[in-house]
DNA sequence: TGCCCGATTAACT
DNA sequence: GTTAATCGGGCAA
């Protein structure tokens, strides 16, 4: 059985959280998987909703860490991020795939496909999934409907660009699993680090 | 108030 | 590889 996250999880920098969520197991209302892909976006960071300072959208994102921040992408999708410290800062973790391990017949259902590849490979994707949406913006991430489980062994972890980006794209703050199928998209020249 | 564009996805050619 | 779908946020006027 492992162990579940606390809010001192979330309490570091965004840079160190952000790997350490690889291999993580998330579930939501009882579904979901082990964490495959994230990335890392913090308030200097051109390409952050936070950049620009608070607004009513990303207001959760400058509170306190281990908090949910979910927003809706190109009017149709939702994205899941998880708060991080130091508090202020406004940086949070784009959770971008995970690999499907419980509930996967009503993901299924919610998602309307049957390649389990395809379930959870992307931020919108993964949300559609669990049923994440705006309501459940500023959730804790240390209480249900949220379980976050921790990683039982060490893992190896792959880091490239950010996907989707026009504004500072050349930052290399996606992580993902190293070998994982679930990916959203493949990883180029792997740079290798263990965890 | 109006305009532009995006941390995406699926269905095309 | 390309593109439509679709709409709220953020900024200029």
């Amino acid at each position: 059985m492992s162990k579940r996250l606390t809010r001192a999880f979330f309490s570091r920098s965004v840079h160190l959280v952000a790997p350490d969520l690889i291999g993580v197991t998330l579930l939501f209302g009882g579904a979901g998987g082990r964490i495959v892909e994230v990335e890392a976006y913090d308030h200097t960071d051109p390409a952050a909703h936070s950049f620009r300072g608070p607004t009513p959208r990303n207001a959760v994102m400058f509170g306190p860490a281990g908090f949910a921040y979910v927003y809706r992408s190109y009017g149709i999708h939702w994205c899941l991020n998880f708060v991080c410290e130091p508090k202020g800062s406004a940086s949070a973790v784009l959770i971008r795939a995970i690999e499907p391990t419980t509930g996967l017949p009503v993901m299924r259902r919610r998602r309307g496909v049957t390649d389990d590849r395809l379930l959870c490979s992307g931020p919108g994707r993964l949300c559609e999934a669990l049923r994440i949406s705006g309501a459940d913006n500023r959730l804790a991430l240390d209480a249900a409907p949220f379980e976050l489980l921790a990683r039982s062994g060490a893992v190896e972890i792959v880091v490239g660009p950010r996907i989707g980006l026009t504004k500072a794209a050349d930052k290399p703050w996606r992580y993902g699993l190293k070998g994982s199928r679930y990916l959203s998209k493949p990883f180029g020249r792997l740079a290798r680090r263990s965890a």
